[in-house]
DNA sequence: CTAAATTTTTAGTTTATCTAAAATATTTTT
DNA sequence: AAAAATATTTTAGATAAACTAAAAATTTAG
């Protein structure tokens, strides 16, 4: 019962896309993984030999449950990497996915047990998405939405993106906005939906709707 | 330029050998990753081709400048994860080698080099091992010979094992001999050649003479 | 019910590595 | 220097894990 590197990309996606619309077509996952609809069914075909997912042809696929403590174990992993390479060795959020992506698929449960203990069982990565437990419970945050919903005069913290890409995150660096931030909401521009925010330096940044749109905030009081 | 986790394999088992007999043989190398001939003269030419070893036919393999720094790279990240492995998350020495021994085809340069920093550069991994710095520079050990040299009377430190399998080390710990341990020798037996040590608190341990020989001591005034 | 979209099947292709047995080269022994 | 023993290479093919393009089948939407 071996799972290769591929599989486990696979059982990734599916979850996220089961978690996302429910179940996850074939050419959804095929997007994901950069693959094509083809090469899907044939592996979906193969994990579902494995009792990893459930699959009838032409209905999509959605995990057992041994796949899913499987992605989630992945996910887990991935996220406590992303953990360690940013609060122990410096990275920046922008540059931890592709190192994560590979450390994911290396070791046992007692490894991730023992790293997760060594980071003192973070339950948040760097881009503020919540990191399984060792049970694969995910605390799903209560309160968060997206920046676009703010209006003006209201306070609110930065506590995730959903849009992890490097770009983006770049982007986001130069603008000076990270998690935790705080920030005011001063003005929408009904022109175009961007958004003025402060912050209580008394810096301003202008934010166009649709980075907006991808930042998750809590707000205060 | 791509090196795969089988080709970085031949480069630390040919490395190997080149510092233990000068030249690596198609069948040492066999022996040491477990395949046969006709397979390591496949890869060797394979690696020939990419300029990571000179290799001439019925002539053995020696490592290029280029092939040499690449498994001296991947040595280090094996030790420097052993070290990891056993300082921040507690494993013991006999539990870290399958494990960094995935971990070291992971990453660049850069993420060596900032695991070594976070680790405090660290000079030997938990056998006692010489990790190998930034510029692939080894410092070997002085004044250390094996333990079956000691003399009855001597004091020394353990400081390495030759043999680092699983099955050693934890005979080693069922005896208590652990890096950095400090005996006396107090006798050898003719018989079998077999010693016997004491420590500080008057604890007393059999050496065989087998396993005396695996054990690389530096004898103290 | 059609037409469009999605999915599966078919029939390979690719890549990387390994194997057994035969042929060849090298080394050792006589 | 032969012969014998040992080591290496060649040959020819196996294996495994994935992926692809195009055709066929199925599902879904209008
Ligand atoms: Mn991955
Ligand atoms: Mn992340
Ligand atoms: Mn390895
Ligand atoms: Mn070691």
């Amino acid at each position: 019962m071996e799972v290769s590197v591929s599989q486990e990309n696979y059982l990734k996606a599916i979850l996220k896309l089961e978690r996302a619309e429910g179940i996850a077509s074939n050419q959804a996952i095929a997007q994901n993984l950069e693959s094509t609809p083809a090469a899907v069914t044939g592996m979906l075909r193969k994990l579902c030999d494995e009792g990893l997912v459930e699959y009838e042809a032409y209905q999509g696929a959605k995990l057992t449950q041994v796949g899913e403590q499987h992605a989630l174990s992945t996910v887990r992993k991935h996220r406590l990497w992303e953990v360690f390479l940013v609060d122990k060795l410096s990275y920046r959020w922008d540059a931890v996915h592709d190192l994560a992506e590979e450390l994911e698929h290396i070791g046992d449960e007692i490894f991730v047990d023992r790293l997760a203990a060594f980071l003192g069982h973070p339950l948040f990565d760097p881009h503020g998405d919540p990191i399984p437990d060792a049970l694969g419970n995910i605390r799903e945050r209560k309160d968060v939405v997206f920046s676009s919903e703010a209006l003006a005069g209201m306070k609110f913290s930065v506590c995730g993106v959903s849009d992890s890409s490097d770009e983006f995150l770049r982007h986001l660096n130069r603008l000076g906005i990270e998690l935790g931030s705080i920030y005011h909401a001063v003005e929408r521009f009904d022109f175009d939906g961007s958004m003025e925010w402060t912050n209580d330096d008394g810096e301003r940044v202008l934010v166009s709707s649709g980075v907006a749109e991808k930042i998750l905030i809590q707000i205060h009081e």
